[in-house]
DNA sequence: CAACCGTGGTT
DNA sequence: TAACCAAGGTT
């Protein structure tokens, strides 16, 4: 008779039902494969638990398959252009992630021989890799006992333990309760196991208590607030901004872009020239255009939401002759211009721009 | 340490 | 429709 459970062998019951449960995944090794020797490939596990960082595995599944087959080991991806890294990760988000996906993998090479360090603080010193990636591919890669500690093992804990401190506050503690339960048998298969759990069972809106492996032992399932946790510190409001693209094609068909600036926003990627975006409803911020010509406005307007605003974008088109020179970007020949190269918001407003050309505008 | 950093699916 | 959410990291 207690309160909380103890770890005890919850792990070995989770380990159980995984056996059974575990989802596919293209760059998973699954239980019954691990038990006949085989091991995952570093590389494999590190793309994607890069990719995977605050994006869905649906939406990883295609860029995973794309950048393996495009780049089948590290060493090629180190040895890749920038542009064409940046270019494949589009439509992808965090694009800061691309960047030190392109740094680490240089690094692995130049400072490991090519060959990912198995030591979770090996692992944290390397860019883009922070201490749950870093837990993930020390446990899932090398099956070492790393504690994993995402959104999904932060509410499973919350609810295990009925603990009602707001997030982040609680990580702690969560990381705490965590790290009592991870098994020295079969660390990696347990991380995939507690993740594959909060993704499939103990989920944010109503959890499958009922055929949760789990759902004894749960405190928060006994108290009636599994579906009340983890709780979290409320999230401020998100402005409205502001701003103009401009769209300039020449003639024989290229079109006027830029490479945006490594630090800030869509850092690295390619774009349409434009104002800067602020906050300001009354004006709409027109900026200047990269290029003297006869500029048209396009009827509608682009809107996207980033993480922190929502962003209402004008957008002006031009065509131009093969002489003039653009004050800011350069132009790329049509055949180089994939819309696919572009983040979201910037295919965005090339999708308007070709849906008014077909309309006749 | 709080702010910054994307996007698409779900409710 | 708006809010919430996802295998977080960096500054």
């Amino acid at each position: 008779m207690r309160e909380t459970p103890s770890p005890g062998n919850l792990p070995h019951i989770l380990l159980e039902w995984y056996d059974v449960h575990a989802r596919e995944m293209p760059w998973r090794t699954g239980p019954a494969e691990r038990r006949a020797g085989i091991r995952p490939d570093p590389y494999r596990i590190w793309l994607s638990e890069i990719m995977l960082q605050q994006t869905t595995v649906a939406t990883v599944r295609d860029y995973f398959a794309r950048f393996v087959a495009r780049w089948p080991t590290v060493a090629e991806l180190a040895a890749a252009p920038d542009a064409d890294v940046m270019g494949e990760w589009a439509g992808l988000g965090y694009y800061a992630r691309a960047r030190n996906l392109l740094k680490c993998a240089r690094a692995v090479v130049a400072q490991h021989d090519g060959v990912f360090p198995a030591d979770h603080a090996a692992l944290l010193a390397l860019p883009g890799i922070g201490p749950y990636t870093a837990a993930a591919v020390s446990s899932i890669a090398f099956d070492l006992p790393q504690t994993v500690l995402d959104g999904n093992v932060e509410r499973v804990m919350a609810r295990l333990y009925d603990i009602h401190t707001p997030l982040p506050g609680a990580k702690p503690v969560l990381m705490e309760k965590a790290a009592a339960l991870t098994p020295r048998d079969r660390p990696g298969d347990y991380a995939q196991a507690v993740m594959d759990l909060g993704a499939t069972i103990c989920t944010p809106k109503s959890p499958a208590c009922g055929i949760c492996p789990w759902r004894d032992p749960c405190k928060a399932r006994r108290e009636g607030t599994a579906p009340l946790l983890p709780m979290k510190t409320p999230k401020k409001p998100k402005p409205v901004r502001h701003g103009t693209l401009y769209l300039a094609q020449r003639t024989d068909g290229a079109w006027l872009l830029e490479t945006r600036p490594d630090k800030g926003l869509l850092g690295g990627m390619l774009g349409w020239p434009g104002s800067d975006w602020l906050d300001i409803a009354t004006e709409r911020p027109a900026g200047t255009p990269p290029v003297t010509a006869c500029w048209h406005d396009l009827a509608g307007e682009v809107r996207h939401t980033f993480t922190h605003f929502h962003l209402i974008l004008s957008v002006r088109t031009a065509r131009v002759g093969p002489e003039v020179q653009p004050e800011r970007g350069d132009f790329v020949p049509r055949q180089n211009f994939r819309p696919s190269d572009l983040p979201t918001v910037m295919r965005k407003a090339f999708d308007l721009s070709q849906s008014a050309h077909v309309a006749g505008l």
